[in-house]
DNA sequence: GAAAACCCGACGAAATCAGTCAGGATTGGA
DNA sequence: TCCAATCCTGACTGATTTCGTCGGGTTTTC
């Protein structure tokens, strides 16, 4: 049940391009020293945060990588899936089942909660939340 | 982000013997041909089910294991809990952190958030919400 | 006293994860 | 024009974790 470092990185990148929003494009060697994240390893993250349309990228010199919309726009759910996959917990929902028993399964409706709970929270989170120092009061009036 | 094997289990052997709460004590073996699970590993995930209060076993001939309380009265956060470990999504949490920076490190309270909404998800969902074929309104208003 | 059941620790195969590496493509500026 | 900065891609490997097995106990009932 832990995130794995993709997550956590990918979370961390993002979130370090939320603080230099409009000051131009930051190049990846930039981000991995500030963030702690082996330059290479971090390469391999953006490729898929760029491929969902989450970051930009400006290529050549002086290039580097910017948000593609206000950190206000962009959730952590958003992030987290494109690096981890489906938060879905458990499998059997994600293919909409190869699970034999199917609807029949009394857990399924379980994950299915789990999962859409999960997916709530993580959306109601913006990068724009990270930003602001007084600890967020969370929208979804969750808890 | 997926849950392993040890959860997903457990829940269901917990379900099973929600099902059959008071029909007295059932075996292992009955449990892990039921829930289609290794008996052998099913073993190694009641031992802790037992130490944390959440089954009772009978020892001997004609013993097995049973729910230690209603079905009503188990949720499946302590379950999971139990055999998954802390949810935490990120291990900063956990041991109140290692972390370096601590309090001032502005993913921490996103990763709080997180931890504390998925918590409170499986711990409004008991095994009791399994058994009743009406897919359940879940209790703690999310979503 | 034998069978049924729980109890425990060690072990190994398989899968996943974390991170590296080498090489290529694109662009801006001297 | 050419060089340096930068992004882009896929392959590869070592470490860690997970999954499940196995062999040997102990306790209790019949």
């Amino acid at each position: 049940m832990r995130l794995s470092t993709r997550g956590r990185y990918g979370i961390h990148a993002m979130y370090d391009l939320a603080v230099s929003f409009e000051g131009g494009p930051q190049p990846l060697k930039a981000i991995a020293e500030r963030q702690s994240v082996p330059e290479a390893y971090l390469e391999q993250l953006m490729a898929p945060l760029r491929r969902d349309g989450l970051v930009k990228s400006v290529r050549g010199a002086q290039g580097g990588y910017l948000l593609s919309r206000p950190p206000a726009e962009i959730t952590i759910g958003q992030v987290l899936r494109t690096l981890e996959g489906d938060l879905a917990i458990i499998e059997c929902l994600t293919e909409d089942d190869f699970c034999d028993r199917a609807d029949g399964c009394p857990t399924r409706k379980v994950w299915k909660q789990v999962r859409d709970g999960l997916n709530s929270i993580v959306d109601g989170i913006t990068l724009q939340d990270m930003l602001e120092p007084n600890a967020g009061t969370l929208k979804g009036s969750l808890q």
